[in-house]
DNA sequence: ATATTTTTTGGATTGAGTCTAAAAAAACTA
DNA sequence: TAGTTTTTTTAGACTCAATCCAAAAAATAT
């Protein structure tokens, strides 16, 4: 357990991470305000000893930067086409579902929805 | 319709895909071999008007290229976590299930399972 | 305290994917 | 069909998230 570590742990506990969905450039600038000089790939160490671990959640996004979710419950995200916003979506039963369906031992998921959410939608009605 | 785009869409319909994920990459040197002169970038355009249209689908991958599927039934993938196969998952209704689960008027999914295939395990077995 | 292992660092590197502006091809129009 | 407009292709430069590297530092074990 690194000082470094040990930073990016609490940023992921504190208010600055719940419910939030955070780049691990996102979250490397967050830990340069409490830690100046960490480096970018220690942060990308970490995060990926931490996802190893079931620490945290990747979300592979789609044009750009993977997020981070540090929620334990497994869920969905909805991601709307034209924002790239996410949104979570609980999915009670579904890694039991999904066990069944396919057959197999799975660990965990990644589901993401896509979808136009509201403000998009209203934003091009007259299209 | 450009002849590119034409070469494209057979190697979608093609044996070289049918059942198959192949990035951009593969998909690039499968249509130099019909048509060498074949532009990067003309490759990227038109799996991403293709997307766009439907005609095939988009798995953006864990640690590298992302894939494309040419199947129009929307399903899962189970993803190997030691060596990242791929395998199809049939998932009938869940589409259905997810707009119920989330409020959303869901317009499609992407679901990876990840789990550790039979054979990663058995080798895996002594340790 | 000393030795060993693990982690950090910063800078170089990778590689998938995008951008650009000019050329070519396709689609339209009269 | 000839000429015009629009769309697509092209090659190479470019972007940017993420990884790799070898040396230094920190943590851990003896």
């Amino acid at each position: 357990m690194t000082k470094q570590r040990a930073l990016l742990l609490s940023i992921f506990r504190s208010e600055l991470c719940r419910g939030q969905h955070r780049t691990a450039e996102e979250l490397l600038a967050l830990a340069r305000e409490r830690m100046p000089g960490i480096s970018r790939a220690t942060v990308y160490n970490n995060l990926r000893s931490m996802e190893d671990e079931g620490i945290i959640r990747k979300i592979t996004a789609d044009g750009g930067a993977d997020f981070y979710d540090s929620s334990f419950v497994l869920h969905g995200h909805l991601i709307c086409s034209v924002c790239h916003g996410i949104k979570d979506v609980e999915t009670p039963n579904l890694l039991d579902d999904l066990k069944k369906l396919s057959g197999a031992d799975v660990d965990s998921y990644e589901l993401k929805l896509r979808y136009v959410c509201d403000n998009c939608r209203a934003e091009n009605e007259s299209v």
